[in-house]
DNA sequence: AGAACCTGACTTTTT
DNA sequence: GTCAGGTTCT
């Protein structure tokens, strides 16, 4: 076994797996083995007689978490050890020390956009105006506060601006507020675990008794709170490993502090720090860029990358004039490529802003390439998933206003807003939870007229509430039917676009799903699990399609070719981090641009363009300050002029620099190859009654996943029955076509949308 | 109570 | 240009 834990490790690498007591930073550059390092190090350790349920290991989300297990357990080890996120570990403890953290079993965790309902709240009641100060910016005050372990009582205590006090007053309803509701944000979680830490020796005492090792991976995210946490739980064995790379730190602006992994040194004197510098993910010319690139930030500890991949071919500078062609010869390439071999999965585009996707989605839309974005936001988010879930919050935890205030008149049963803000505010003067005034309604006079009503609504939550014991499964398909959610989606459904009902179902099948995996399921801990579970997780890399993303999201991951599009002034770095210019910021956005070069394997493309649409309005745009910092010799750049409105994609030959006069002028180097794929640029086939070109604004040619839907095509509508095919136009994504069916007529479809396929 | 209308914001968002 | 959130109108 021990031959299969050090079986092809290199030097650093054997290193880092076989020191086993004893701080340990492990500076791990981009595709250096890392997560081979920390699962390896991990078996060795159970090998060498540590109990799997002594190693406690944190990552950051649940995916990494999930990964870190399946590929402990592919070594046969491992099954009892605790591996969790931050925010999941923080969790379980409240759940375990809840009386010394002032929670109660059940607390429920409040998302973002709970927290800012609350906010607003606090806002309301101390007659805040939202002119004076938004609710975001309060959010991110307490939030900060509360990294730094302040309660709102010390947080008064160090403010000295009113603006601040007047945080630090709203800081403390806000938080009176969460307590009624028995609930919980995000950095509580880390909060109140980190305080118990800190003021009860004799518990952390036990802790470090339960977690001899302790192993944090992506330590360059951490905040304070984090950091905290990470110490007093290996403040008596100091068995702490941390991995992380300090060139990867792109979330600064969320509290993240990069001094934590830079000072690791001076924290723990006597850890060992080991380099991983070897890399083998990507060719050595994307390794030279991005080596190139990262020198030019002062704040890091240097790291030397190299690999004995080979060079492979130049990474591509392509400059264009407008957004529109970026997005043209992107999806173009991409078309190409594919046919040259490379699977959809293997390409990524990466993007400052998510603003940027949607010329590229078109794009890709057009040529029928498949692709996904990986979109903040997405399942848990809808609205009828929330809708859903909120009446689970309140049969779970009855504290829960927020949840509760969501689903009062949702589907609708004459519950109007004066009626909730009557409920609200006799709720605050009584001091009691909503739920029990809505429960109460008969005895408080202005809620009279509403009482019937309400008292319909408790009756309905009542009869819900004996399918809590039951599976989780039979009590969300109870909650849609009874609630009429159900019925209000399939309502919806029928006359919108949307397919929420498939949604519901697909929430239906989680709870099963969870029923089955969990060995002691239970409605709270499903509702929790779900509020620490983000989309960063439901990323999958490998679902046949291109991959389009911000920066951020791009981390951890790999692709065999990567587009990197906008790297313009303003956009990457973006202007709001060189507002104050404080260095520190251009900083972290390098780093972005470093993570996104990084995640090549193969091929790199960086773009960029004169104009692009921004907001609406047509920007002029200069070409990004880190263009310079990359090695010309590696560098193939090419200048191309409109694709569409001048009659076809062409190569446009000249001189080429970064555009702006303060550049060096270092010669513009050409490396390599024929531009081969202009010369098979597609002209797009347009739809024969649909003769386009003749205008400045061409009507767009149907996408190229309908090129056979040709007018006489006949076609099966679900509700229509057979048809014949009129006409197909339209834009990517809101292709029309119309039908003419027997004894109904003419029908317009959204093709994507409706319910028709082809035969014949 | 619900629809229509208006306004402002608009980086990134591991939990 | 687009979206969400809030406000005003009916």
């Amino acid at each position: 076994m021990s031959e299969r834990i050090l079986a092809d490790l290199n030097e650093p690498q054997r290193e880092a797996v076989t020191h086993v007591d004893g701080p340990l930073l492990v500076l791990a550059g981009p595709g250096s083995g890392k997560t081979r390092v920390i699962t390896r190090r991990c078996a060795y350790l159970v090998q060498s007689g540590i109990r799997a349920d002594n190693i406690l290991a944190i990552t950051f989300t649940n995916k990494a978490a999930g990964e870190m297990r399946r590929r402990i357990e592919e070594l046969g080890v491992g099954r009892n050890m605790w591996i969790y996120t931050f925010h999941a570990l923080g969790a379980r403890l409240l759940r375990e020390f809840g009386p010394l953290a002032k929670v109660a079993p059940g607390f429920t965790i409040f998302d973002d956009s709970d927290q800012k309902r609350v906010i607003k709240d606090a806002m309301l009641l101390c007659d805040v105006d939202p002119n004076t100060i938004k609710p975001e910016q309060v959010a991110g005050k307490i939030s900060k506060a509360k990294d730094q372990l302040l309660t709102p009582e010390e947080y008064e205590a160090t403010v000295d601006f009113a603006d601040d006090q007047l945080v630090a007053r709203l800081y403390l309803v806000y938080q009176r507020l969460l307590e009624q509701q028995n609930a919980v944000d995000f950095d509580d979680l880390l909060m109140r675990v980190a305080i118990v830490l800190r003021d009860h020796p004799a518990y952390t005492a036990r802790l470090n008794e339960r977690f001899r090792y302790v192993l944090i991976d992506e330590y360059q995210d951490t905040n304070h709170a984090q950091y905290l946490i990470a110490r007093c739980l290996s403040q008596h064995h100091r068995n702490v490993c941390a991995t992380g790379d300090p060139d990867q730190s792109i979330y600064g602006w969320r509290g993240a502090n990069i001094s934590n992994i830079l000072d690791f040194e001076q924290d723990y004197p006597n850890a060992r720090v080991v380099r991983l510098e070897q890399n083998y993910r990507s060719t050595g010319n994307v390794l030279k860029v991005a080596s190139a690139l990262i020198r030019h930030n002062q704040n890091r500890k240097h790291k030397d990358l190299w690999t004995e991949n080979d060079d492979g071919g130049p990474v591509d500078v392509w400059k264009f004039a407008e957004g529109r062609d970026e997005a043209e010869r992107i999806a173009t390439r991409i078309a190409q490529l594919h046919r040259e071999g490379l699977e959809y999965a293997q390409i990524a585009i990466c993007y400052r802003v998510n603003a940027i996707s949607r010329g590229l989605e078109e794009a890709l839309r057009m040529r029928g390439i498949p692709y996904r974005i990986a979109r903040g936001l997405e399942f848990y988010n809808r609205k009828e998933i929330k809708d859903t879930l909120a009446y689970l919050h309140v049969l779970a935890n009855p504290a829960d206003s927020v949840a509760l205030r969501r689903i009062i008149n949702t589907p609708g049963r004459g519950i109007g807003k004066t009626t909730i803000d009557r409920v609200m505010a006799t709720a605050e003067q009584e001091g009691m939870a909503a739920m029990d005034v809505v429960r109460q309604a008969a005895r408080f006079p202005v809620l009279r007229r509403a009482a019937g009503k309400l008292a319909a609504f408790v009756d309905l939550i009542d009869r819900m509430q004996p399918a809590v014991d039951g599976p989780l499964s039979e009590l969300v398909e109870t909650v849609l039917e009874r609630s009429g959610l159900e019925a209000m989606y399939k309502e919806e459904d029928f006359d919108g676009e949307e397919d929420r009902l498939a949604n519901l179902a697909e929430l239906v099948s989680a709870a099963a799903r969870y029923e089955d995996e969990e060995p002691d399921p239970s409605l709270p801990d499903f509702l929790q699990r779900i509020s620490l579970t983000s989309d960063q997780d439901a990323i999958d890399e490998t679902a046949g399609a291109v991959l389009l993303m911000t920066l951020h999201a791009a981390k951890g991951l790999e692709f065999n070719t990567v587009f990197i599009a906008g790297v313009e002034q303003g956009l990457l770095p973006h202007e709001r981090s060189l507002r104050l210019a404080t260095g520190g910021e251009v900083e972290e956005e390098r780093r972005l641009f470093f993570v996104g070069i990084t995640r090549a394997m193969q091929r790199l493309t960086i773009s960029h363009c004169d104009e692009r649409f921004l907001r609406g309005v047509m920007t002029a745009r200069i070409p990004s300050e880190f263009l310079r910092e990359l090695p010309t010799e590696v560098l193939n750049t090419e200048v191309f002029g409109h694709a569409i409105s001048r009659g076809g994609l062409r190569p446009r030959g000249g001189d080429f620099d970064f555009g702006d006069d303060d550049f060096d002028q270092r010669p513009p180097r050409r490396v390599g190859r024929e531009r081969s794929s202009w010369q098979r640029y597609e002209e797009p086939t347009f739809s024969p009654d649909d003769p386009a070109g003749q205008s400045d604004e061409p009507v767009a040619p149907p996408p190229q996943e309908y090129a056979d839907w040709r007018p006489g095509t006949i076609v099966q509508h679900e509700a229509f029955g057979v048809g014949r095919i009129l006409w197909v136009r339209g834009s990517a994504g809101n292709t029309r076509a119309s039908i003419r069916f027997a004894g109904v007529g003419e029908k317009t479809f959204i093709l994507d949308m409706a319910p028709i396929t082809r035969i014949g």
